[in-house]
DNA sequence: ATCGTTAGTTCCGAAGTTCCGAACTATGGG
DNA sequence: CCCATAGTTCGGAACTTCGGAACTAACGAT
């Protein structure tokens, strides 16, 4: 298993962000590791909404979000921990995130 | 020649602005309509940075920014006039393109 | 009217990307 | 040591993107 790699802050570019949440999955997935305490392993969340996600897709999801620079993971143990990079990725694009997550709740809203 | 397709503001989708907007020729592209009075024809931009577009990939690209919502395309005669819809998309996604916007700024620019 | 020019679209093949099942690797427990 | 669990990698099918060549549509000049 090659070691996870996690770009610098000041190597993360706008076009991965956007791509990487232009997949309402990923951007799923991202809202919960950014909301439910920053740490969440990969099979606790196997679905998104009702549709399952299968573990190959799953895996490279998270590689998706982990090579934009949108999280950070960590193998412990048999399981990987993820956090977001919020903070750092709110410095470097202030506001982009939020704006990002709020458009998505906006779709979700059934007053939108 | 079929018709130019353009959605119904509240039928347009975040993925699909987000997957519009992560292709940094497309991004120019949208970032020149917006700002230079808004409106803008195809072949006066076939270049963006030094890269010179080629036309069918012009087209394909207004085609995607139209269909996300993105701007509204008009024939005038023998050519196209494209607006942007920023103010319409800012009213139901708030913030969302000031914020891509001032992402992709911050990539460009040599402080960064 | 018809020709030429300019603007943009469509078609289609090659190249690249995404999806997901199956086989694999790594870690920890009994 | 063997098994179970967590995640990764592989590989093929389906989809997307790119760009050149052929096409269409509008306008002006003759």
């Amino acid at each position: 298993m090659r070691p996870l790699f996690h770009p610098a802050i000041e190597d993360v570019r706008p076009e991965a962000i956007l791509h990487a949440l232009a997949d309402p999955a990923r951007a799923a997935i991202f809202a919960r590791i950014a909301t439910a305490g920053c740490v969440e392993a990969c099979t606790v969340l196997s679905t998104v909404g009702d549709r399952v996600i299968p573990k190959s897709s799953l895996s490279s999801h998270f590689k998706v979000l982990r090579e934009a620079g949108l999280i950070r993971s960590e193998r412990r143990g048999v399981e990987m921990r993820n956090e977001s990079r919020c903070a750092e990725v709110d410095a470097r694009f202030p506001g982009l995130l939020a704006a990002i997550m709020s458009a998505y709740a906006v779709r979700s809203d059934p007053a939108a």
